[in-house]
RNA sequence: GGCGCCAUCGUCUAGCGGCCCAGGACGUCGCCCUCUCAAGGCGAAGAUCGCGGGUUCGAAUCCCGCUGGCGCUACCA
């Protein structure tokens, strides 16, 4: 069957390393829309091939917060489908046959360079001013050589055999064709030492698989698609359409990233952001709609979308016009209904039987609670210098102590234990007595100097939104000075 | 640095050779409404269409160059 004919499957292919990512319901919503409005399908896949950055409660997440949005797949890991299992853990023996094939074709070849050594080439690269790029030193090996590193046990990598001299032309539906001349494409490594593939191997040997028909996906793949066509090309399959999106953006235009933007779909669901005004602000970036259409549902979207429509520059994802949008929604909402998004949101009932016990002790009539627990309903907490600057301790010091902060609970695993030992390793780092951070945290967190338990707190508050309080703290003391 | 992608108000965008000395929305400012604040209504400021060359009777719209932004440059995706 020729590619045009085939029918439509388009996949999202999440990686569960942390927070769904705001990123991740871009692409998803354009996947959905364009296998909606073709009669496709849509497919979630897990792509949990990095082991290092797995983060186990992740899948879920991701389930959860695609689900919210109103995004639902037809085939995944956990609705089952015909081209299963759509975890990529459970698909290794794939890959690993994929690999032998390439082996034994001669289109890619073992390298057991240890990453010191890499790193080494590397850098001598850079010093010459030559592009850093694998140096083929292992495609010098004899078979004999290869042999006997192999019954040593040597790790080793398996990598693509980029044919040089070559190039390497494909078609983006977007922007036409797209050339890279191979001298600028390395032997990437598709099969790493622990066993798993590589993203460019996986993503191909699954999409093949899958019959994923349209590979829509950001605009940062597009540097590493003459990979994957050359993958295609070497296993002999014809390669699907690609669709390169362009990039959310920070407002100083970098690609959108945690360090200067909310991008966890878990803190816009804590912080009270209606899925009807994610799905449309989404919809409104890249202008895939009709331009005189501000505000529309999924299945308007659905109708009217038009992917030769989108432009092609990144759009800034800008809060300030997703908060007016979900103001336009939750306006228009029937208070009863209103009341049902409280009821299980800001004041659901498992939030405030978490928040019960951090107050009870210390009330004297039921309004305090009120009082006591303020911080955990708001949206903004911003306590003044005299509130969160310790004693002993200038602005600048403070500032900077809250950004390490920041990082520091960033990379926490959110459990009481871990806060802890994070915010007395933090105390050691800056030379701060643990009182001092502590109290700043709790002045952040809270906007005052007496609050419940603060881990407690910080706990029931959750990540998403403790990291946004703190880079809203952050960001509105610095443009103060 | 190399390679690639992109380029209209601060931001999201309309525009696809004449209707554009560029339209809408967010944001900003002002006025109205109003017990306050929002919301709402009205209005204003805000883009020599990044710059320079072409093509054309005519260019924001087509072509080339430059500049700028962004991405990639990992045993991450």
């Amino acid at each position: 069957m020729s590619p045009d004919a085939a029918p439509v499957r388009v996949r999202i292919a999440p990686s569960p390393t942390g927070d769904p990512h705001v990123g991740t319901a871009y692409i998803a919503l354009l996947n959905y829309l364009f296998a909606r409005q073709r009669g496709g399908r849509f497919i979630l896949r897990i792509e949990d091939t990095d082991r290092t950055r797995f983060v186990g409660t992740s899948e879920q997440m991701i389930y959860d917060s695609l689900r919210w949005l109103g995004l639902a797949w037809d085939e995944g890991p956990d609705v089952g489908g015909a081209y299963g299992p759509y975890r990529q853990s459970e698909r290794t023996e794939l890959y690993r046959q994929a690999v032998d094939q390439l082996l034994h074709a001669g289109q890619a070849y073992r390298c057991f360079c240890t990453p010191e050594r890499l790193e080494a080439m590397r850098q001598q690269q850079a010093a010459a001013h030559q592009p850093p790029r694998y140096d083929r030193t292992c495609l010098q090996l004899t078979p004999a050589e290869v042999q006997a590193r192999l019954a040593g046990q040597h790790p080793y990598v398996v990598r693509l055999m980029v044919p040089q001299p070559g190039e390497t032309v494909f078609r983006d539906e977007l922007r036409g064709e797209i050339r890279f001349d191979h001298a600028n494409v390395d032997d990437q490594v598709l099969l790493k030492s622990d066993g798993y593939p590589t993203y460019h191997l996986a993503n191909v040997v699954d999409d093949h698989a899958m019959e994923i028909s349209d590979v829509i996906r950001a605009e940062e793949w597009i540097s590493s698609t003459p990979k994957h066509v050359l993958l295609y090309g070497a296993f002999g399959w014809t390669a699907p359409r690609f669709w390169h999106m362009p990039l959310l953006r920070n407002p100083d235009k970098s690609k959108i990233s945690k360090r200067k933007n909310p991008v966890s779909l878990v803190y816009y669901r804590q912080a009270g952001f209606l899925p009807q005004a994610m799905i449309n602000f989404l919809g409104l970036l890249g202008g895939g709609m009709p331009a005189d259409l501000e505000k529309f549902t999924l299945d308007e979207m659905t109708e009217k979308f038009q992917f030769e429509r989108i432009s092609l520059g990144g759009p800034v994802f800008d809060l300030e016009k997703l908060r007016w949008l979900n103001g336009v929604y939750l306006r228009a909402l029937p208070p009863e209904e209103l009341l049902n998004e409280l009821r299980t949101t800001v004041f659901g009932q498992p939030y405030l039987r978490q928040i019960v016990p951090l107050v009870q002790e210390r009330i004297e009539t039921l309004a305090q609670a009120a009082d006591l627990a303020d911080f955990l309903f708001r949206d903004e907490v911003a306590p003044p210098p005299e509130v969160y600057l310790p004693k002993k301790r200038t602005r600048e010091e403070t500032l900077k102590a809250g950004a390490e902060l920041l990082a520091a609970l960033e990379a926490a695993e959110w459990s009481h234990a871990e806060l802890e030992a994070e915010l007395r390793r933090l105390a050691d780092k800056l030379g701060w007595t643990a009182k001092e951070v502590f109290m700043l945290f709790r002045a952040i967190l809270t906007g005052k100097t007496a609050s419940p338990p603060l881990l407690e707190s910080a706990l029931v508050f959750g990540k998403a939104r403790t990291l946004d309080r703190l880079r809203r703290f952050l960001e509105r003391e610095k443009a103060r000075r």
